[in-house]
DNA sequence: GCAATCCATTGATCTGGGTCAAGGCGGGTC
DNA sequence: GACCCGCCTTGACCCAGATCAATGGATTGC
C-alpha cells in the first residue's frame, strides 16, 4: 500500500447512465430500455477537473449541461466593475449549465472547487433526442424547474437582515443536500473557502469567520477549519429561522 | 365620451396568438402556420385581474405558464414564520408560472399587482403539444433559460452592500425592460408598494424612501409617489455599478 | 529547516442602514 | 366639508456588520 495518490478510476469513467449511482437525481431518471440506450450515447464522461479548473465560461457558444458525478463546483456572474457574485455551489447529483438553453450561451462561469468529475450532454443533441423521447423531455422539464426552485433559494437567503440566519440557512441547506446523497447531514466538509462562502451570502469574510466561531461557542457547531460538525440541529434551524422583523 | 370606466376589451379577450402584439416575447415566436393554430387552441384568455388577485398559490397542482399582457405581477415565497419574500416583478411580455412544471405544482405564489390580463397555458396540454411540435419545445426551452437569466439578476442585486446600489440596479433593470416593450424607459410607473420593493431589495420601507428622495436631491431621478422620472441616466448607471469594496 | 503564501481568526473602530417614533398627504366615505 | 385610513416621508438614535489592522496556522517550495 503506498501513498494516497489520486488515481482517476477508469471503471468510472466508461460507465454507463444505467449503472450510475445517480441515476434517480439524473436526466435518466424515468426512461428506460432503448431510449436509454439512446441517451447514453450522447452523454461524454470528462476526465476529472482539478481545483481553479473552468468547465465552461459566461457567452460560451456551444453550451452544454453536465451532472457532478464527484466533487463540486461553484457558478458565478462577472460584474463590469470587474468583482464577481456566485449564484450556486454544486455538489454530486446536482446539475450544472441550464442557463444555456437560451440559445446565447451559457449566461454565468462554472469552476471545479476542487478534484471533480461529471458527466457532459451537448445542448443540441440532448434537445434532438428529447423531441423524439417523450420521456426525456418531461424529465428535462422536471430537473429545470427543480433547479429554479433551488434557485429561488438564494435571494430568500440574501433577504435575510441578520448575517447569523443566512449562514445557518445554507448550512442547513447543504445539509439536506448530502443527506440525499447519502452522506452523514452533520458531517459537513465545506469545499469552498470562507471567501466563497460570504461572497454568496453577500457578507465579508471576517463576518463569516465571526458566525462560525460564535456558533461552536454557543455549542451549535463544531468547526476544524473546513469541517463542520452540526452539534444541534434542532438550535441551528431556530438560528435560520430567526424572525426577521418585518412580515411583508 | 363618458367617464374613463375601465372596460374589457372584448376583441382582445377572443384574439389569436397571431396578432398579439407580444408575438415575438411569447412562446409563439418562431413558430408558424398549422402549429400556431394548434398552439392557439391551448391558450385561454383569462377575465382581467384586479389588485390584489392570485393568480397561483405555492403548492397548486395543476400548474400554468401564463403570459402577461398588461398589468403586473408579484411573485413570491411564504417562509415558515410567516413572512415573504418577493422574488420578482412581471410586467407585459413576461411569463409567471415557470417554476410550475417540476411535476410538484407551483413554488411560489402570483399575485396582480394592479389590474391585468393574461393568457393561460396549462402545463399538461403544453407539453403534451411540445412534444410534437420541436419548434415549440425549442422556444419552451429558450423562455425557461431567458427566464433563468433574469432570476439571477435577483441575487447579483442582493449581493450589493450598498442599498443605493440595489435600488439603481432595480431602476435601471426596470427600465430596461419597459423598453423592450416600447415605453419610454426614463418614465416609470411603480406598480409596487414602497413596502413591496423594499422587500424585494432585501431593504426596509424606510431606506427606500430615503433612497427616493436623496437621489431626487441628487438631481438623479424625479419622484412623485409611484411615477418616477429617469433625470440623469448616466449618474443612475454610476450608482449601480458603484464598487462594493471585496472583488472575489 | 526556513521562507513564502494562502487562508482563517480575532480585535478595535466606524458607519450604513435598521429601528422607533412622529407627522404628512391624497383618496375615499359619509 | 370633516374624518379616516393606507401609504409614504422624515428625524433621532443605535447596533450589526463592514472596515482596518495584526496575528496565527497550514501547506508548498527551496
Amino acid at each position: 500500500m503506498g501513498k494516497a495518490i489520486p488515481i482517476v478510476n477508469l471503471r468510472e469513467l466508461r460507465q454507463s447512465c444505467a449503472d450510475c449511482a445517480l441515476n434517480q437525481l439524473c436526466l435518466p431518471a424515468s426512461i428506460g430500455g432503448a431510449d436509454l440506450d439512446r441517451l447514453d450515447q450522447l452523454v461524454k464522461q470528462r476526465l476529472p477537473l482539478e481545483r481553479g479548473d473552468i468547465l465552461f465560461r459566461e457567452g460560451t457558444k456551444q453550451p452544454a449541461l453536465f451532472v457532478v458525478r464527484s466533487g463540486s463546483l461553484k457558478t458565478f456572474v462577472t460584474l463590469p466593475e470587474g468583482d464577481v457574485q456566485i449564484l450556486g455551489f454544486h455538489i454530486a447529483g446536482e446539475l450544472v449549465g441550464l442557463d444555456g438553453l437560451s440559445g446565447d450561451g451559457h449566461r454565468c462561469t462554472a469552476e471545479a472547487l476542487e478534484r471533480s468529475s461529471l458527466c457532459e450532454v451537448p445542448f443540441d443533441s440532448l434537445t434532438e433526442v428529447a423531441a423524439k423521447v417523450p420521456g426525456l423531455q418531461h424529465q428535462l422539464f422536471r430537473v429545470m424547474s427543480r433547479e429554479f426552485g433551488r434557485e429561488m433559494q438564494h435571494p430568500v437567503m440574501m433577504g435575510r437582515k441578520h448575517a447569523m440566519s443566512r449562514l445557518a440557512i445554507f448550512l442547513r441547506s447543504l445539509s439536506e443536500r448530502l443527506e440525499g446523497i447519502g452522506h452523514d447531514p452533520h458531517l459537513l466538509t465545506l469545499s469552498m473557502t470562507r471567501q466563497e462562502l460570504a461572497n454568496y451570502l453577500g457578507l465579508v469574510i471576517e463576518t463569516v469567520s465571526r458566525l462560525f466561531s460564535r456558533m461552536q461557542s454557543q455549542g451549535v457547531l463544531e468547526v476544524d477549519r473546513r469541517s463542520v460538525r452540526i452539534v444541534d440541529p434542532v438550535a441551528l434551524a431556530a438560528l435560520a429561522e430567526k424572525a426577521d422583523a418585518d412580515e411583508a
